[in-house]
DNA sequence: TCTGGATGTCATAGC
DNA sequence: GCGCTATGACATCCA
């Protein structure tokens, strides 16, 4: 056992030696490194933990992004039910209409201010979205309190006293996605107070507020430009008749022409119920309704076709509206997947590099060190038959080669250089 | 005329 | 069994 001679003058160019490698920058910023990489993990722990976070809450669809919150934000207010089986918190029948169930036809006038304004009714909330209202909670206080039937959320009542002069304009312009509720069967011997007795005529926009709009780069009045009206010829339609071209080119010629399929249907069978109350009333008194009336079994089918349709159209809307909505998380979790890659790669060549660099300068100790040591003749120690071994504490070991791979499997082999 | 998006409708499954 | 919702598939309209 050799120890190093700390008595020596060439020790005093050693200590300069040493000092400047232990003290070397290197070794600070390797604890720098390894702090940034413990950070780095520790922000890839988080975002797993907001991942998974999101995935638990979504049915394993929705990631929480920013983007997820300002849609959220967008969309919050729900009207539709979740992926899940939760139902939507309601409002009360005044503020809520049942309509928008039909091809709402609309002025443009109309749709815009409804649209900005007023109808969201393709708005839901999913688990997830929930969730973040709890995170974020922006969007809490439009939340409806309570749970809603979903015929009861699609659109808000919206009386047309709110704009007089829009109305002066309906004449002039072709109707679009304007729904007019209420639309009253003049039946013969029955009560003005059971048929169409409805004064305030409501609106229903049948707009779609995509909080997708910003990601698809769309103007948010392009895609719901259609008039879907069915105008269909004389009547007498057969149960599946094909719409027909709404050209808003083409003046309007009567209000006839923009009623709805169903509605021309049940006029044409003189169904004493409003479409829109045939669609969304609850079943009771939707039953209720009906057993007023003797009614045949043309106009029951009819009726019941109806209200199918009608709620089968607001779930195909919210259907998609959901479709879209998963595609746009789905695709934030690939871009935060992908970002996550790459930092992982990033930390992996900080790491790689390091590495090589601590080994340089653990030769170059050994190396220094080895040179300098001399047995109790004076003479150097032959590097073929020793080897220096670090303890712990920062000090070295000469231990003769053949033993010290017999006596400690992990003495460290002396660098390749060492022959020098 | 073709094309893609939007929308309505039907059929079906599941609750 | 009924009513409702969700969703794929198809048809139609429209820019």
């Amino acid at each position: 056992m050799v120890y190093y001679q700390n008595g020596t003058s060439e020790m005093n160019q050693t200590d300069g030696f040493l000092s400047s490698i232990l003290n070397d920058e290197d070794l600070q910023l390797m604890d720098m490194a390894m702090n940034e990489g413990m950070y780095t993990m520790r922000m890839l722990d988080s975002n797993n933990a907001i991942s998974n976070l999101s995935i638990s809450g979504a049915a394993g669809a929705t990631a929480v992004s920013r983007n997820d919150m300002e849609r959220m934000d967008t969309s919050s207010d729900s009207a539709v039910s979740s992926m899940g089986s939760e139902r939507v918190p309601s409002l009360s029948d005044g503020e809520w209409c049942d309509g928008g169930s039909d091809s709402g036809h609309t002025t443009g006038e109309h749709y815009v201010t409804d649209y900005q304004s007023k109808i969201r009714p393709y708005d839901y909330s999913y688990s997830s979205r929930q969730l973040n209202n709890g995170i974020g909670n922006s969007d809490s206080a439009r939340m409806p309190p309570v749970a809603q039937k979903k015929h009861q959320m699609y659109g808000k009542r919206y009386f047309q006293d709110q704009s007089a002069s829009n109305a002066a304009h309906l004449p002039q312009t072709p109707l679009k996605y304007e729904y007019r509720d209420s639309t009253s069967y003049p039946i013969p011997n029955q009560p003005e107070s059971v048929v169409g007795s409805r004064v305030p005529e409501m609106k229903y926009s049948c707009s779609v507020e995509f909080g997708l709009q910003n990601h698809l780069s769309r103007n948010s009045i392009d895609h719901i430009q259609h008039n879907h009206t069915y105008h269909l010829p004389a009547e007498s339609s057969g149960a599946m008749q094909r719409p027909v071209s709404r050209d808003k080119s083409k003046p309007r010629k009567s209000e006839e022409e923009h009623l709805t399929r169903d509605e021309k249907r049940a006029r044409a069978l003189n169904v004493p119920i409003s479409v829109d109350d045939i669609i969304n009333l609850p079943m009771d008194e939707f039953n209720e309704r009906l057993s007023k009336y003797d009614l045949s079994e043309a106009q029951l089918s009819l009726i019941r076709d109806i209200r199918r349709r009608g709620k089968n159209k607001v779930a195909a809307q919210n259907c998609r509206k959901r479709k879209l909505d998963q595609i746009l998380s789905l695709a934030d979790e690939v871009k935060e997947m992908r970002d996550r890659k790459q930092r992982l790669i990033n930390d992996h060549e900080f790491s790689v590099n390091e590495c090589k660099r601590m080994k340089d300068k653990y030769q170059q100790l050994y190396r220094h060190v080895f040179q300098n040591l001399r047995d109790p003749d004076g003479n150097q120690y032959s590097p073929y038959q020793y080897s220096l071994q670090t303890s712990a504490d920062g000090s070295f070991l000469m231990v003769p080669r053949s033993n010290s791979t017999l006596s400690n499997p992990e003495a460290k082999e002396p660098p390749q250089n060492h022959k020098e």
